[in-house]
RNA sequence: GGCCAGUUGGUGAAGUGGCUUAACACACUGCCCUUUCACGGCAGCAUUCAUGGAUUCGAAUUCCAUACUGGUCACCA
């Protein structure tokens, strides 16, 4: 009995060959310099930030080439799966407008190198698995779960390496007759791939962000197709995946490096050139003295629907992402600040090799910033958007009084330096109730150097029988002015500041009460502009209510 | 423990042997502008690049050692 009699009886239906396949996915047709990408999500029902940061670099490279970006379901952990993932990944990239070229998505497949799932995959897999066993560097393996911890033990205590290698890979010599009957028996088994790698022997391998590498070869017998499922493991699954989708650049997490050289063999055994590897540096999160990994169970901000429900704009998780990603973006941006992230040359070599650190303080920086630069246009429309899903009674109010919305977001907006208020879409709201009456309801007052209750109604009693002029912001202010001559209070802030107490207090403190009285609060945008929305009968209501 | 990688201010970092008295940005502090806040402007914020040694006229940059941090060692990806 021989190798192919092993491989006829474990894999009876598969036909097709290597050859088969590479008939039917064949090379893809790229200039000089273009990529294939891929992000490879499994689908665990999460989407990482880290995950999306890897997917990212994997657009932007693909688009900087003019290349290939797809998306590929790794759904071979049946036992980790969750149904709703796949949506939740194809939403999260569909919002940041990361749109592969290639994938799968509920039956539909767009592309000519599917199937983009895995799971549907696996005769290709076994085609070539049973191309490895007829060559004999593939064999099943009985051994149970037990057996392996028991391995395991022994070479924890005896200090050699753990792992099911050379004379500890029980299977690995066993004839092919004996390896037959145990499956004719059916015995359980899972396929190992056989190493010819040498642990002592090193090899140079140049990885895209961390340069050469030095790391042993491959020598342990691991498994490339599970028991059960029959579904390949992440290595194999690599190899063959990424070898007839063409891949030219795979971007993965530095977690992945030391399997490299399990991956580097297997291309090797089957001659095929291996992609290139970009090897990211981990998200990580400072915690007290020690980093770790940024992590979905400690940190809300690990997860992408954190940065949907608070609203931040899509420009500016992409902009701080892409600011981690390579550090000089930041500066490019400002001077290209019409163009694309996509326009963006990304480079690997210039990626920290180290640890990066998600900056929450600066993606607000950033998305203050993004949003200050749209028209009041966009920000109602963003606004909308995202009040339609988390803040239904708001959206109904800002629907209804849409032109009003619009202005009001546009207070001190169309302007050189535009004011930065809002760093995401769910603090508008609180940055804006005070101009409207439904929500206008203060159960208190932010009053500023004058309390006292009888001071404050003399000037707004004041104010409003003789100086109340809202018909240009000129007038407005003299007539303020001219309401501190009156009672003592400082006009002239420079004359203030020099003589403090020849008043009673400033234009300052006056305004203060003015702006309070209308809003409530003693921080607000251009008072002129607000006091012009709200118009006279709410403003004297206002000040009615306080009597 | 084996193997691999990393270590520049509170943060992201620039920097590849002299142009660095370490860029830029965020944060922070102070001043100015100012009807508040914000914006903006100006200034301040690492005499030092984990530590020790070596090479060199000269090192954050090269080499060696040490320390610390992280990754990995699954029928998970």
């Amino acid at each position: 009995m021989t190798n192919k009699d092993l491989a006829d009886l474990l894999f009876p239906s598969i036909t097709k060959t290597i050859k088969d396949y590479e008939e039917m996915y064949p090379e893809r047709n790229l200039k000089e310099g273009e990529k294939v990408t891929r992000f490879a999500p499994s689908p665990t029902g999460y989407m990482h930030l880290g995950g999306f940061y890897q997917a990212i670099i994997d657009y932007v490279l693909a688009k900087n080439s003019n290349g290939v970006f797809f998306l590929r379901n790794e759904d071979t952990d049946t036992k980790r799966e969750v149904k709703e993932a796949t949506k939740l990944i194809m939403d999260t990239l569909t919002h940041y407008n990361i749109i592969p070229d290639e994938y799968e998505f509920e039956g539909n497949i767009v592309g000519s190198y599917g199937p983009y799932v895995q799971s549907e995959r696996k005769e290709i897999y076994h085609a070539f698995i049973k191309y490895l066993i007829e060559i004999g560097r593939a064999y099943p393996c009985f051994c149970t779960k037990e057996e392996l911890d028991e391995m395991r033990e022994v070479q924890e205590r005896s200090k050699v390496r753990t792992g099911y290698y050379g004379s500890y890979a029980k299977y690995r010599n066993v004839p092919v007759e004996e390896l037959i009957s145990k499956v004719k028996e059916g015995i359980p088994y899972v396929i190992r791939f056989k190493s010819m790698g040498d642990f002592n022997k090193k090899f140079v391998f140049e990885d895209l962000v961390k340069g050469k590498i030095e790391l042993p070869e491959n020598d342990e017998d691991f498994v490339i197709m599970k028991s059960g499922d029959g579904l390949p493991t992440y290595h194999f699954a690599h190899l063959v995946d990424d070898y007839l989708m063409h891949t030219t650049h795979v971007v993965r997490g530095e977690e992945w490096l030391s399997s490299v050289p399990k991956h580097i063999e297997l291309f090797r055994t089957f001659g095929f050139k291996p992609p290139k590897y970009v090897h990211t540096p981990l998200i990580i999160k400072k915690e007290g003295t020690s980093v770790r990994k940024i992590s979905k169970r400690k940190d809300p901000e690990a997860s992408m629907t954190y940065y949907k429900e608070k609203g931040y704009p899509v420009k500016a998780v992409i902009e701080a992402l892409m600011t981690i990603i390579n550090s000089n973006y930041e500066e490019w941006h400002t001077a290209n600040s019409d163009k694309e992230f996509t326009d963006f040359v990304y480079s690997p070599k210039k990626m920290s090799s180290s640890g990066a650190f998600f900056d929450l303080e600066k993606l607000d920086n950033i998305a203050k910033t993004v949003i200050s630069k749209m028209t009041k246009d966009e920000v109602y429309d963003n606004l909308y958007n995202w009040t339609k899903d988390y803040d239904k009674e708001f959206n109904e109010l800002i629907t209804k009084y849409e032109d009003y919305t619009k202005n009001v977001l546009n207070i001190e907006r169309e302007q050189k330096k535009p004011r930065k208020d809002y760093s995401c879409y769910s603090e508008i709201k609180n940055q804006i109730f005070y101009m409207y009456d439904e929500l206008y309801n203060p159960s208190s007052y932010d009053w500023g150097s004058i309390t006292d209750k009888d001071e404050i109604n003399k000037i707004l009693n004041l104010y409003m029988d003789k100086y109340y002029d809202i018909s240009d912001k000129e007038v407005w202010f003299n007539n303020i002015k001219e309401l501190c001559d009156n009672l003592g209070y400082a006009s002239n802030m420079k004359d203030y500041k020099e003589n403090p107490d020849n008043y009673k207090g400033s234009v300052a403190d006056v305004s203060t009460v003015l702006r309070v009285a209308i809003t409530s609060k003693s921080m607000t945008p251009d008072l002129y502009e607000i006091m012009k929305l709200l118009g006279k009968d709410r403003i004297i209501s206002r000040i009615e209510k306080l009597k």
